[in-house]
DNA sequence: ACTGAATATGACACCTCAGTCACGTTTGAT
DNA sequence: ATCAAACGTGACTGAGGTGTCATATTCAGT
């Protein structure tokens, strides 16, 4: 039966890389993962495309991912990292509410941008396998979650279902 | 070469049916397509799915239309015209635009609500080929700047620049 | 009833591609 | 320098699935 579709959440499948060398090689391959699939789209690419792109034997890939699913998988939730990262930057130096929201927006914008794949990949992720599109958007609710509970701390904004926002936003 | 990704336009592949058995064949395998890609997606799903659906043999599916991407085509259009003659019907009876506007926007919510693959089959499809996507969503654009084009002719709205006000909705 | 065209069949050929594996090469610690 | 573990390789295979084809059946006009 092997792990199916039950509860594929945080298993990365082959055991992190152990050298600087591996950290390498994974990343690239996750890069070229990001750039394959953003021009390509999911279904058209194949591994060997990935891997050509990154400059790897066919083998390599499996040494880091369990398959074409997982690495979709991982590269949305280092993107999903990155554009959480990219903001939280951005709104530290925000004064109250408003301004982290404007300032928020338009670094989420920017973002976009300058990663045209990341909104490509999201959306056929949506396809592949629900629950990836679901992390992305759960994590990026929590993140945004905790924001409007830090306003709500600080009397910045009236109180009630900050949840209800969210969904709103 | 053959007709890759030239103008994949109009050409129906397959003749049309020339017996009254044929119409219903071709049509129960359209309705099979629809149910299955709307129900396991369409990578997932396979022609033999749709056949077995549809209760007919692989061979026929071929009868009828060139292919997997082909049939995708062909059932966005016939989607893309339901909704289109569902939303003119109930639209006939009102009086001006504002109420034109709001019994077609309930009329298209209520369609989508009923035939809820629409949505998903038009989101997978632009995936696959943006043609497709592109397509349907100019035909619907057209029949929106039609009825505009007659409201601004009976003086109920301002004339101005139609097409940006299609886009903005 | 007769007949050619249209339609239905399903086994099969063929091809793409994900994933494996046995064997080289590099790393990093002692 | 040595060695074991980590990493890299690319030819290979096996499954999945599209599209074909020779043949059988049904339709519709005469």
């Amino acid at each position: 039966m092997s792990t199916r579709h039950a509860s594929a959440t945080a298993d990365s499948g082959p055991a992190a890389p152990k050298t600087a060398r591996g950290a390498r090689t994974r990343a690239r391959v996750l890069k070229a993962a990001e750039s394959t699939f953003g021009a390509m789209g999911y279904h058209r690419a194949g591994i060997s495309d990935i891997t050509r792109e990154a400059g790897v034997a066919q083998g390599t890939f499996y040494n880091y991912f369990a398959g074409k699913e997982e690495i979709l998988r991982e590269l949305v939730r280092d993107m999903g990292h990155q554009v959480r990262a990219r903001l939280a930057a951005e709104v530290v130096g925000a004064r109250d509410r408003l301004e982290a929201e404007e300032k928020g927006l338009r670094a989420f914008l920017e973002y976009l941008h300058e990663n045209p794949y990341l909104y490509r990949v999201l959306q056929e992720a949506q396809f592949v396998d629900e629950s990836i599109y679901r992390e992305y958007y759960e994590a990026f609710g929590r993140g945004y979650l905790r924001m409007l509970a830090d306003a709500t701390r600080k009397g910045e904004i009236r109180s009630g279902n900050n949840e209800v926002r969210v969904w709103a936003l």
